[in-house]
DNA sequence: CTGAAAGCGCTTACAG
DNA sequence: CTGAAAGCGCTTACAG
């Protein structure tokens, strides 16, 4: 390997000499300055990366971290991995991806303390997150995909649920859908406190009272068969509902097809609408599904420039935003019947 | 921080003594052992894996490289990323995720000239990729999941494309279709030679000529559109085919999407069979589709289980290996019409 | 504007 | 069985 003593030597300067030319951390004699580019140019040298980390204090490195005890991760939440990874290299970090169950922070509590990157974003955070206390107590820079119950004093994005249920409502609400159904996770997710599960269902409910709507809840499995299960409660119930709000992205799926094979056309006769729920997966279903769904990469980006912010030390006191959620129209929407 | 030197002090040794006790690389008395041991414990010691990697040889680090330039991946390439970042960290490595454009190598040289990974997995393999002759060049330890056009000497696992061709025709054949259509990718990705599109189209070709069916094949895009394209292609064709073998996961929706619009009925009306395509994803549609699949999971493990013997410098020669791709009958394929 | 040197926190031959 | 020391390849104060 060629290192830095070798361009010194070819070049006819000292060693710190070329550090400083490629740090810049000093004046240099454009003369030398070109003679040492030349000579790295030459060698085809490349600083080792291991050696910058342990002699400077910049690693270079992210982790990414989501939580996978119940289930493995859907295309949205793919998407804002890729987002954040993206969006990391862009601010010169390579992201390692990471992930364990929640409650296991022994693994991540190892990783934080041998040192090995800046800083580190959360996914899928809990309302009462054990890697939040953590994370805190080990001074590590990192910012959150979401928040806990009480987010103070952390850094974090999250999606604005209020404007979610409120535009997810409103729509159906302005179609003449007045019973609801709540398609939502399962149970076990609230009683677990997941953050956004936890925050879409009160923001729903809320917002459901608030037009004089109807609105029941089916927690179902995060399976095609939590959605077949759900569609049977929806003919079930009387009143019927027209209009199902889901954040269960396999069990919309089953919804559809249940829906189908016992000739309910929606939206003729029901009307579908997903909630943060991406959008090639949404487009990806027959019919295409209406969303509300906050943007990923606004999300990551967020995440991942305060995160660079708390690394460099810029940004106090720590950035915290909300994202807006969008509505988009697709197929799956449509006036209430009769 | 607590450094090696923290611990030697205070349990009275050597700080060489706390690494040996660390590594096992040497016989170390019961009795200071335990001493050791505990006053890490107590002290909370977490060896910097910065400084161990400058000082050792491993660095604990394998990166996964995928090409980005046409598309963002879609569940089953994600399927694999995520098996291959579980096996990785079994295996005692952290996954770095890497993506850029095929052609454009320099910031992956870079990186890996940086000396930051032990090694690398590159997924999306193209007949001629670029990736390859710079790896070897550089020397570091690498595996493919998938292979070029010359994948001598290297290390690789790879579908057994003719079987998945053989099974995917047989299926087919066996419920009496005679006229097939093959869903392909866009010709762009024929042309750049992606491996797995180059070598499923020329296997089917194969399969379908051996058993005297009639193949033809239509490029769509990698969007729902591409595969309202195909639908329309598939009802204009004469004799028309009543059999889809499908590689391009969001193509197929919109066949299937097509097809109901048209009152088109699957599996009644046209057979689909999705190729290597995630198990998730299958069962997300309606219908849920037959798929002719490798395991993501046993890809992963092998070309990870290869990585870690390349590096280890167990394993010559290089490993190379066929995965046997799975049929599994769901509810889109079906007895050729009349 | 440039060089000689300490130091980052480890691993591992060398010595006993 | 254990210790003192060189070395991994850098960054960056210290000195001129």
């Amino acid at each position: 390997m060629v290192t830095r003593k070798d361009v010194a030597a070819r070049a006819g300067v000292s060693p710190s000499t070329v550090s400083y030319v490629i740090s810049g951390n000093r004046p240099i004699s454009t003369e030398t300055r070109d003679r040492v580019q030349r000579v790295m140019r030459e060698l085809k040298y490349t600083p080792n990366a291991i050696a910058q980390s342990l002699a400077g204090s910049r690693k270079g490195i992210v982790a990414l971290h989501f939580p996978v005890d119940h289930r493995g991760l859907n295309t949205t939440e793919f998407e804002y991995l890729t987002a954040v990874t993206q969006r990391a290299r862009e601010c010169g970090y390579h992201a390692l991806l990471w992930s364990d169950p929640v409650a296991d922070i022994d693994s991540l509590q190892t990783m934080v303390a041998s040192q090995m990157v800046d800083g580190l974003i959360l996914l899928e955070v809990f309302t009462d997150d054990p890697r939040i206390p953590m994370l805190t107590a080990s001074g590590a820079p990192f910012s959150l995909i979401g928040r806990p119950a009480d987010p103070d004093g952390l850094t974090w994005v999250d999606d604005d649920f209020d404007s979610l249920a409120a535009q997810a409502t409103d729509h159906v609400a302005d179609l003449g859908h007045r019973h609801l159904l709540y398609l939502a996770p399962p149970f076990d997710d609230l009683e677990r406190g997941h953050g956004a599960a936890v925050r879409t269902q009160f923001a729903l409910e809320s917002a459901a009272a608030q037009r004089g709507l109807s609105l029941t809840q089916f927690h179902a499995a995060r399976t095609t068969r939590g959605g077949l299960d759900a569609f049977a409660h929806v003919v079930s119930r009387s009143p019927r509902p027209t209009a199902v709000l889901a954040f269960n992205e396999l069990a919309v799926s089953g919804l559809l097809r249940a829906a189908s094979a016992a000739s309910v056309s929606i939206p003729r006769d029901l009307t579908v609408v997903a909630l943060s729920h991406a959008d090639v997966a949404a487009e990806m279903m027959t019919p295409p599904l209406t969303t509300v769904s906050p943007s990923a990469t606004e999300l990551a980006v967020r995440a991942m420039d305060a995160l660079a912010d708390l690394i460099t030390g810029r940004a106090r006191p720590a950035p915290q935003a909300f994202v807006q959620p969008r509505l988009t129209i697709r197929e799956s929407s449509g006036p209430a019947p009769d």
